[in-house]
RNA sequence: GGAGACGUGUCCGAGUGGCUUAAGGAGCACGCUUGGAAAGCGUGUAUGCGGGUAACUGUAUCUAGGGUUCAAAUCCCUACGUCUCCGCCA
């Protein structure tokens, strides 16, 4: 969330945040809110002092034989006021709260405004594939070589949900060993293996709530939701926590399953693996100075990039304009993939910096060099999630004859095979 | 899932309604002492909101949320968590 003392200062640019990022948030009431909380809180505070002050002269004058019925009876006078503006000052609360909480991150200022056609192109990485035959998509390679059973997946579950078999099965899962050990051995980034299923607290602090209930799967019994990324669980890590200056920067990596609903989503872009209700990735997550979180969003870009140029994979990269950043994000940069069958470039990672938005909702903070306590900056990207860059790597490995070569860095996750 | 015990600051730990401004200890920081260190001595050691240029100050926080009371770490209720025993289980 915002700071209620930057949304005082700066009215005038949050309401321009929440229209270029098409959210709905009354700002004006939430400061008239913020006036009577902070009337409140004064009126409170002073009836409070003078209820202690009373409250240990009643002892002595007791032990001084005086007479205090006299004091007692004025004390509940103050004592039910003083319940009267909890109540007021309680409701008031409640609703400011309601409100801070779907104010939307601010766009970082280089952030271009628009919607999904003001993305700006940064830059791209090798070409696309030429082929000698006409290439094939990953629903017919992945028949032809038995690699996903897309049909039995859909019995078990519904549409939306896939299944790897055979070499498909180890492909998969051959991609997630292979980054999460590049992040770790070249990127310096340590492992967290974290719950799949979170409280509703947790998922406040990363910002999927109040706004994307309808988003999440949930487990009614429990109050509990799958996570739509491994952002939740490894963000919130550290929340309600003060770390020293010497705990930072943090850099996590796991690997987790993802949960999505994707309502509204249904038709598009939805053939074999393209968008799915589960689907793995490996993500990156990192906890910096406040001075320091821009140049290590250039950072993790180059650490998802990496993976893709191991690879061998076609991508371009983009900067998201205001319209197509996430609610909590202040700056985002997509990394798309070439997939030579579809003819397309399908989404594979999304860096963000969130400034200090996620860390004030779940409170994580840390010493500076003077000691003074200040929020954190965390910032996410995947690196990367594994269905389209399956099939972008068998779209582009195929051979004439139907066959998947394998790129040299997978090769030893699948027992030095060259060819699947 | 059943029964019981428990939850106090960075940690240990005292505290069963007002004498608590949460005792005491450990750790940590700074100072004195020392040739240097240890020991010793002294001082300091949380966070949020508000007031003040500042020193400082009001208020809240003893897992969390309610309640009782003039007054709650202390009594009551609920939730969560931890431990022990039983049951179940990969």
């Amino acid at each position: 969330m915002l700071d209620i003392k930057f949304i005082r200062n700066n009215a005038e640019l949050v309401k321009a945040a929440v229209k270029n990022k098409t959210e709905k948030a009354d700002i004006d009431l939430l400061l008239k809110l913020d006036e009577q909380k902070k009337g409140l809180q004064f009126d409170y505070d002073t009836f409070r002092a003078e209820q202690n002050r009373v409250s240990k002269e009643i002892p002595k004058m007791k032990k001084a034989k005086q007479d205090v019925s006299d004091i007692i009876a004025q004390m509940g006078q103050l004592s039910e006021t003083l319940k009267e503006i909890t109540v007021r000052a309680n409701e008031v609360e409640a609703e400011f709260d309601a409100i801070l909480l779907t104010i939307p991150n601010v766009p970082h200022n280089d952030v271009p405004v628009g919607g999904e056609e003001d993305n700006e192109f940064v830059r791209d990485w090798g070409v696309k594939k030429e082929f000698t035959f006409a290439p094939k998509d990953h629903i017919v390679l992945s028949e032809l070589n038995n690699l996903l059973d897309l049909k039995r997946a859909v019995k078990l579950s519904g549409s939306g949900f896939a299944g790897y078999t055979g070499n498909g099965a180890m492909l998969e899962r051959a991609l997630i060993n292979f980054m999460l050990d590049f992040h770790i051995n070249k990127h310096d980034y340590s492992e967290v293996a974290l719950p799949y299923l979170v409280n509703r607290e947790t998922m406040i602090g990363t910002g999927q709530l109040p706004k994307l209930e309808h988003d999440m799967y949930h487990v009614n019994e429990d109050d509990l939701f799958l996570i739509p990324t491994a952002e939740v669980p490894v963000t919130n890590l550290y929340s309600k926590e003060i770390m020293a200056n010497v705990d930072l920067p943090k850099k996590h990596v796991a690997y987790s399953s993802c949960f999505r609903r994707e309502g509204g989503s249904y038709g598009k872009d939805t053939k074999g693996l393209q968008r799915l209700h589960q689907f793995n990735k490996v993500e990156m997550v990192r906890f910096v100075k406040p001075e320091e979180s821009y140049s290590v969003l250039d950072e993790m870009v180059n650490d998802a990039e990496d993976i893709l140029k191991a690879l061998g994979l076609h991508y371009r990269v983009l900067v998201l304009a205001t319209g197509d950043l996430s609610f909590a994000a202040a700056k985002t940069l997509d990394i798309e993939v070439w997939a030579p069958g579809a003819n397309k470039y399908l989404e594979v990672s999304s860096i963000s910096n969130f400034e200090d938005f996620q860390a004030r909702r779940a409170s994580i903070r840390y010493r500076d060099e003077n000691d003074k306590v200040q929020f954190v900056h965390t910032l996410n990207g995947s690196g990367l999630a594994t269905p389209r860059t399956f099939i972008s790597l068998i779209e582009t490995y195929q051979n004439e004859d139907g066959t998947i070569s394998v790129p040299k860095v997978l090769q030893p996750y699948l027992g030095g095979r060259e060819v699947l």
